[in-house]
DNA sequence: TTCGCTCCTTACCAATGGGTAAGTTTACCG
DNA sequence: CGGTAAACTTACCCATTGGTAAGGAGCGAA
């Protein structure tokens, strides 16, 4: 049953890749760290080696996706202008990030299932709040009062998490035909 | 320690409703047994006793959360007629609901941590596609293509769940207040 | 060949999970 | 008063959980 030897550093992202899949399918408190072993192929102790506890292996699967994700997001909302285009870069960057990455994996940042009051939680709460500041900034150019900006943001992070989580069922539908049907959707309320 | 004598069909309610917090709280994998007895001041067995299994209990909330939500919104939406009407109805429901319940309730239509292919699971995804029923058919008269309004239904549904969770936080505004900042959001997207 | 480092496993621990058997208390009713 | 049913608890079962200790196996270097 021995599994074949491999460098740390392969491993480590092997071990990353799985963790956030399973994250995610089965959420922080479902997840358990011999399945996540398993489908490693190693066991258990191979993970408390190289992650220290579950939630040392869950921060480092949120910072894995989390900062990619968020530079994904900036990078393609740097050229954007009106408050409309930058809505629609935001979401093409997260489109584009989860295309050629894994498309559940956004879920690890939204998941619900942590522990309150944990380091954990405290931790996806940072990188929602990040997420947040991109696209209340778009939104307070477009409402006057700061509350009903703060609310729309957040009612369009909900429409980009439900949409993405339907895209995870249509394998067939590309990031760019996505953005194109997100044009269309979107299209009454652009300016 | 023991705990005041209660009537079954009272009990029975105080049961729902805490177990219905709790699992919003926690999630379905989250949630402990022990920690829903243990709130009601009661212990484990009488869970077991009036509601069979965890998976029992879930179901129950699930029908307690579920039918009142949906007679809520289809009671408001009755008197729609254009489709924005439609959807700033569905929302009014859920806001009322909500205020008259406990706002964070609707998360165990929405909660996705129990186990994949279990009946719990078919159970929630039955409330969630009725649910989406009521928002596609006003979305079915705005778009031509039957898979845009499809995406658009999500994409409204995402919404509403966000502003729901940031709802919970501002305890301070009403439910009518919330379907008026609703309607300033959603105003430009209204024909 | 042997040392030593890295990768990996077996085998365990205490705590907690869902779930149950069996018995105790309380209140109402004849 | 005495009995009986409903409300409730104690005390347990076993599987699984997060987590660890201790040792084995492959491999490059000297």
């Amino acid at each position: 049953m021995a599994s074949a030897r491999v460098a740390r550093a392969e491993r480590e992202a092997q071990m990353l890749e799985i963790a956030t899949e399973v994250f995610c399918e089965r959420g922080y408190a479902g997840a358990s760290m011999n399945e996540i072993a398993s489908r490693c192929g190693v066991t258990k102790p191979m993970l408390y080696l190289y992650f220290e506890s579950k939630e040392g292996l869950y921060l480092a699967c949120l910072t894995f996706v989390g900062e990619g994700l968020i530079a994904a997001i900036e990078k393609s909302v740097a050229g954007a202008g009106t408050p409309s285009e930058q809505v629609l870069a935001t979401a093409a960057g997260l489109f584009s990030y989860a295309e050629q990455r894994d498309r559940a994996w956004w879920g690890v940042i939204y998941s619900e299932t942590m522990p309150v009051d944990s380091v954990v939680a405290e931790a996806t709460a940072g990188y929602r709040s990040r997420i947040f500041t991109i696209i209340n900034r778009a939104m307070a150019e477009v409402f006057s009062d700061a509350t009903d900006a703060e609310a729309a943001s957040h009612a369009l992070i909900g429409a980009g998490e439900s949409l993405l989580r339907w895209w995870v069922q249509r394998p067939d539908e590309t990031a760019d035909e996505m953005a194109a049907r997100l044009l269309r959707i979107l299209g009454p309320f652009l300016q």
